[in-house]
Order: structure tokens, then C-alpha cells, then sequence
DNA sequence: ATCAAGGCTTGACAGTCGTCAAGGAAAATC
DNA sequence: GATTTTCCTTGACGACTGTCAAGCCTTGAT
């Protein structure tokens, strides 16, 4: 076979398999928006097909099985969700704005996103049972951490002050006011979402005094 | 009929309804160990039932649907979680004592009942998908609230200080922590584990400054 | 134009699920 | 001791699950 022959071969095998791969995230994100809506528990191989424009046959075409399908869709909720704050941070002059934008953009989300965080700790919680995709869930909580990190270490550089507490403490205090309020956002207990993001600034400062 | 009849009769239903009761709680049990194991997706009624010494028809039986069964199993846990800590804050002279002891319990029962505080967070996401238990959530998530808050507020008095949040900050920030150290328990990451503990005096006493 | 390969649908499979009815065993009542 | 009531088991039902094989239709290569 020829040189040219071979690179003609080739390209026609990378275009197979670039079609490939985006069907398969075209899947896994038909696959994201079922489990947002459903839950892990509930979330089934043919309600996922109905959510996409194929039959339920072609998930194992495509998948070796329902967790790989699943690992696939959580690596999708990865890249979705863990820059949102980053334009926040790069572009705030000021600590008061950085601090004023950062709220608004954590309850933005919060209502927008609802679903999609719901989801985001049905697997976190998922992973204690079932080991499969706990690596990535590790990953993307590191990378979460990493996120709330540089909004917390820019705010105390333009306060001109340094955090009071390691990145993990800094995150998962933050995650866990986000947790409360998602609890309420659910249950319709605006009040109570409304008195958290009234306290959001008063612990921002207190993770960097 | 007479009253002393009336009164037997009354006797013999209590006894039944006491009776009732005490099958009913004791199959809550099993369903509560059963999901702490399973998790919620995949805990079914057999499964329960072979967590028993009964068959899984009795569940109907005692329970209308499984719903109701699983209602009750939270009722369940929530006797069993929420006063923890209450004798470390009762017998504590010491600022220092209270805190060391809190801490000691605090991941004491990570590692100890580790499979029912990972159904705990499984159930609490569960209910921003199925609204059936999530007045019982709420009401246990409050009373998880105040048992921090019981601590909080006696470390800080022995402090002679003043808490620096509010309840439910408090709360979040520590079971953000607790959340956090779960995971990394069933990764069986030792390590992880031990500098969140090494580092929890100093969140608490930022809790309080 | 013919043929092979890839992409997708359909339908079936074995298993599990929640539910419930029929009936046996045990206990309480008379 | 006989009879009614309570308690529990067994087995079945229809629905739903993940998986996979058979085959159709489209596309691209020759």
C-alpha cells in the first residue's frame, strides 16, 4: 500500500471514529439530562433513548454496558460544571465586586441548574455504594474544590488579607451552604434560600479575615 | 355493656395496637440496615424481608405500600441520630475537653456507623426527587441542626466567647466536613481523613472567635 | 451497479420489581 | 374444646429492567 493510499486509510478512520465519539456524548448527554430528572434510581436505559432521538438498542452499539453509559454522563457533568466562577474572578476589580458577583452567580445557578446539582450529589452519595465511577467523582470534587479555591484566594488577595482556612474547609463550607439551599429551593421555601444568601458575604469574610 | 367490659376491651386493642407497633418498627429496622447497605436504588422489598426473620409478604401486611415502609425506616434513623453529642456537651468543665471529646465522637461515628450516615445523605438527596419523605428530612436535617448548634453554643460559653455564625452556617460547615470525610473513609483514604480531623479543632474555634 | 460495512431498530430473553389474593398456622375468644 | 380473629407464607400477576441477537436501511468503496 502506498504512502498516500495509508494517510487517505487513516483519515477516513479518524472521521469513523470522531463520528463515533460525538454520538457517544451525544448519548451521554441525552444520558445527564434523564438523570437530572430522574435520579440515579429511577433512570433507566429506554427512558434515556426517549430522551434522545434513537431507540433504546443503540445505547449498547455505542456502550458495553448501562455504567459505562453512566461513567460517560458523569465526565459530561464534569465539563459542564466546574468553570463558572472563573470569568467571574478574572474580570472583578474589586474585592466588594468579586464578592458581590460570586453570590449572584452561586444562586444563580442554584435556581438554573437546579436539576443538574440535585444530580451532582445523588452520584457524589452513589459513589459510596458503588465504586464504579468513584474516581471521577473524585476528580470532579477536586476539581470543585479547585474552583472555590481561586474565587477564595482572589478575594482575600484583593482584600488584601489570606484565607483562614485550608482550600477543602474554604469548599466544602461553601458546598455545604449550597447544599441547604438547594434542600429549600426544592421544597419552595424561598424565606429560607432568600436568609442564605443574605449570610453568603458575612462567611465569605469570615473564610478569609 | 358494662364499664368494667368496656375498659378490658380497650386493654385487649392497646395490646393489639402496642403489638402492631412494636412488628412495625422492628421491620423499619431491618428496611433501615437493609438501605444503609443497598443504598436507596437498589434496597427492594424481598431484600428487606430476607433482613428479617419474616417472608416479604408481611410488608404489606404492616405497611400500605413501600412508601410508607421507607417513611418509617426514616422515622427510624432519626431516633437513632440526632442526640449524639448530647453527653459530650453535658459532662464537658472544659472548653478543650468539649472540643477534643467532640472531635474524638465526631469521627467515631464516621468510621463506626459509617453505612447509616451514607443513607443519610442518600435519603436527603432522594427527597429532591420524591417528595414523600421530604417533610421528614427537613424536620430530622433541623434537629441535626440544633444538636451542632447545642455544641457550638457550649463551646463557645465556655469560651467565653460568642459564636461567629449563624446555626445553620454552623451546621453546614461542620457537616460539609463530615460529608467530605465520608467519602474519603469508603475510598479508604487514611490519610485525607486524618488532616481533616488535624484540622477541625482549628474550624471549630473559627466557628466561635 | 454491486457489494460490503456501519448504524440503527425491533423484538425477544431471563430476571427482578411492587403488589396482592388465597390459604395455612397460630392465637385469642367464647 | 370449638370458633373466630389475627398473623404470616406462598405463589402468582403484570410491569419493568439490562442485555443482546437478528435483520433492515443507509452509506461509502470498488
Amino acid at each position: 500500500m502506498t504512502d498516500v493510499a495509508q494517510r487517505k486509510l487513516d483519515k477516513i478512520a479518524r472521521r469513523q471514529v470522531d463520528k463515533f465519539d460525538a454520538r457517544r456524548t451525544e448519548l451521554a448527554v441525552a444520558t445527564l439530562h434523564t438523570l437530572a430528572e430522574l435520579g440515579y434510581a429511577r433512570t433507566s436505559l429506554r427512558e434515556i433513548a426517549q430522551n434522545s432521538e434513537f431507540s433504546h438498542g443503540v445505547l449498547h452499539y455505542y456502550f458495553t454496558d448501562k455504567r459505562d453509559l453512566i461513567v460517560e454522563a458523569v465526565r459530561q457533568y464534569e465539563r459542564v460544571c466546574v468553570t463558572k466562577y472563573d470569568e467571574v474572578v478574572a474580570h472583578a476589580t474589586s474585592a466588594d465586586q468579586l464578592r458581590d458577583e460570586f453570590v449572584a452567580m452561586f444562586f444563580g445557578t442554584l435556581v438554573q441548574d437546579a436539576t443538574l446539582h440535585r444530580l451532582w450529589y445523588d452520584l457524589r452519595d452513589q459513589s459510596l455504594y458503588e465504586e464504579y465511577f468513584r474516581a471521577d467523582v473524585l476528580e470532579i470534587d477536586g476539581h470543585r474544590e479547585d474552583m472555590v479555591w481561586r474565587v477564595i484566594s482572589r478575594y482575600a488577595e484583593l482584600r488584601e488579607g489570606t484565607p483562614a482556612t485550608s482550600p477543602g474547609t474554604a469548599y466544602v463550607t461553601l458546598d455545604g451552604i449550597f447544599q441547604r439551599a438547594l434542600l429549600h429551593h426544592f421544597t419552595g421555601n424561598a424565606e429560607t434560600v432568600a436568609s442564605l444568601r443574605a449570610e453568603l458575604p458575612g462567611v465569605i469574610d469570615l473564610l478569609v479575615a
